[in-house]
DNA sequence: CCATTTTTGTTAATTAAATCACATTTATAG
DNA sequence: CTATAAATGTGATTTAATTAACAAAAATGG
């Protein structure tokens, strides 16, 4: 991929679909370049930090110019490979991931998700957004014939290890999950946690803690 | 509130939640005593971080005993204060917003959305999970009668700002959006994303990094 | 074409977080 | 009661991230 991978630091990567999805917006809008004190305005981020993050994917700006918003989009769209399909699949169908699949990344046209399980008999063959629900026990046969890149689990807790055991024995490596239960799996496969309560949790101590 | 507060490590708060939680179903299932070892084997933090945070809040474990369950539980549902209700408001009653207010915090009996708008004529005065869906204009009318410590909002990107700027106006100071729009806010209030897109990219990047 | 201004890219400095290493404390077993 | 083992709490160190500072590069405007 870039020619220097492995020395990218941490947060210059988590931030790349960020500046991904500003630039684009820019784009839209009509703007052709762009300065870091300018886009550090709109994200909140130091126009040093973005310099020092834009500069590890190679020599992107120009002196006394800025940046080409364009060529810009085209490196960071190959470093998130924004041109090819990442096909996802959803485990489990309830409110959550139903909110998920109506929605599917509509404004993100390289994700999507095309395959959708859960363990409810009730909700089985029921068709959302054009994905028909299958028992979690078609993954296997589904990854045969479509390539999928990674898992978003909306399962409660309680189940959450028992699937991820058998995702792992399907070999999935990438898995998004709503429910914050740790799971323990092998060195090669990765879980984030999107944890809405520890997110409000810390959204109010912040705010208790600053304005006394 | 603690006796030293300005001082402790934002990354050491940030993991307030998950120790908070953590220690809760260890309770539930029983236990009365861990030790920092046993702990970091279970949310994958090494130990010594978590001694570390924990001696912020206080002298709380034990030398060749561990730390107390109900003890840390005490502490930190304190500083979280699990103990009193945090009244939140929903802003957009759309599919993501519905799953939110059905849930409504089940599993966190002190969170609680208590009122929910939106502006779609065809969905205000529907009711969901006991809670009447308002327009937008009526939030500063509730304001006076409930306490609201944060909203979380699930309105879409072209919406957020001005939405924003009517919370500003409330007096609202925390805010927690699905919506990675980035808005400008007065330096007393507080915004924070849970930007799924990103997440996503980054799970993915992520593995196509560290397998290659 | 030159002087001035702007803005990058990066070295150096700073700040923050994580980890190491171990002295100290307490529990426990004999 | 003493010796041993276990585990904490924290200075010291290391690692990572951010920010400052500025030289070099490019643009712009006489
Ligand atoms: N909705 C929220 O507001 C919210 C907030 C915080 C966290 N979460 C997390 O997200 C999870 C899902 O939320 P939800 O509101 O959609 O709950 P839900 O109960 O509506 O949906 C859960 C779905 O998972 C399915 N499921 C259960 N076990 C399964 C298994 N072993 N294999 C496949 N599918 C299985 C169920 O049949 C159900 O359809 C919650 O349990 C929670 O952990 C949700
Ligand atoms: N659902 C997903 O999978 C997903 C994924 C990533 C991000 N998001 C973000 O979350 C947002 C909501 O997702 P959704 O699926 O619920 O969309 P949705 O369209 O179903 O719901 C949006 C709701 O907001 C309401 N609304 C619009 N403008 C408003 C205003 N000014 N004041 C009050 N209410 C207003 C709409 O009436 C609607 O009910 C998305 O726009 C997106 O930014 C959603």
């Amino acid at each position: 991929m870039t020619p220097h991978n492995k020395k990218i630091p941490r947060m210059s990567l988590e931030r790349l679909p960020i500046y991904y999805r500003t630039l684009c917006n820019l784009a839209d809008n009509g703007y052709l370049r762009i300065k870091s004190a300018q886009l550090g305005k709109i994200i909140q981020i130091e126009p040093t930090t973005i310099r020092r993050d834009f500069s590890y994917f190679g020599d992107l700006g120009k002196s006394g110019y800025g940046y080409d918003i364009a060529h810009l989009i085209q490196i960071f769209g190959e470093i998130l490979e924004v041109n090819e399909t990442q096909g996802l699949a959803l485990i489990g169908v309830g409110n959550l991931g139903r909110a998920l699949l109506i929605n599917n990344f509509r404004r993100n046209p390289n994700l999507e998700i095309i395959s959708a399980y859960d363990a409810d008999p009730h909700v089985i063959g029921e068709t959302i957004n054009k994905v028909t629900i299958q028992p979690l026990s078609d993954l296997k046969a589904t990854i045969q014939t479509q390539q999928i890149k990674g898992v978003i689990s909306t399962v409660p807790s309680h189940a959450f290890q028992e699937v991820v055991d058998y995702l792992v024995d399907c070999g999935i490596t990438s898995i998004l999950s709503f429910a914050p239960e740790p799971v323990h799996v092998p060195k090669n496969v990765h879980v984030r946690y999107l944890d809405l309560t520890s997110e409000v949790q810390n959204l109010l101590l912040l705010a208790e803690i600053s304005d006394v």
